[in-house]
DNA sequence: TTCGGTAATATCGGTTTCCGATAATCAAAA
DNA sequence: TTTTGATTATCGGAAACCGATATTACCGAA
């Protein structure tokens, strides 16, 4: 088999396609989602975030989907969900992060807490 | 304590990073180094390497080191070292990506090998 | 009712990072 | 000698990121 991926994954783009396992969402809704989650410390600039999210769909890793009832008065909301090749890329790049990871931490000691 | 991180670190300068901490380098040795232990998923074209490398040491990561007798003929290679700040980058990016990396892996299953 | 804030998407200009190509230099090998 | 490999550097262009701004809509407070 001849690998899948179609690019390097950058890491604005690894996080929101995390966000989308849990099922699809609105592009504004992943921005808080993600920084919650890490406690401010990924922010998703708005610019990065529209922008990584055409990307995104351009190469076929997510994809429209129809918004949700309680959302259908609420202006111009654009659903997404992850595809099944966004799934196959995230699983690469989070094995691949996870490898450099496990390395890194035989060279680096952890902090005493 | 403030958290004393400068900057978002790239993923390239924190494989630069990485490959200094096993002792002095120069900048063809570590994208040699790099290529080999990630058995080519990783490449540092010439052009990110030595500008990566410019702007770690312009930002006090990495300096210049003195090269070792073996290399005292061979042209202007030039060698680096990791200094504590970068030591201490390059542990705060590690602690971050563990995190995410062990969040991710949460919610995407392993995959049967 | 007006005002301000939050939700939501989009785009623009500018900066940073990444890439591949090219070039220059030197040594060793063929 | 020609070639090959090692090594650094720079350049032009592409990709990614960022903050600001604009727009539209809703909702709660004044």
């Amino acid at each position: 088999m001849s690998p899948r991926t179609v690019l390097p994954l950058p890491a604005t783009s690894f996080h929101i396609l995390l966000a989308l396992v849990d099922g699809p969402a609105h592009g504004y809704g992943i921005k808080r989602v993600v920084e919650e989650r890490t406690h401010g410390r990924i922010r998703l600039a708005a610019g990065t975030l529209y922008e990584a999210m055409q990307r995104l769909s351009r190469q076929g890793l997510i994809e429209n989907t129809e918004a949700p009832e309680e959302f259908s008065g609420s202006g111009r909301v654009r659903f997404y969900r992850i595809t099944d090749t966004g799934e196959a890329e995230l699983g690469d790049e989070l094995r691949r992060l996870e490898q450099d990871v496990a390395f890194a931490r035989t060279k680096v000691p952890a902090e005493q807490g």
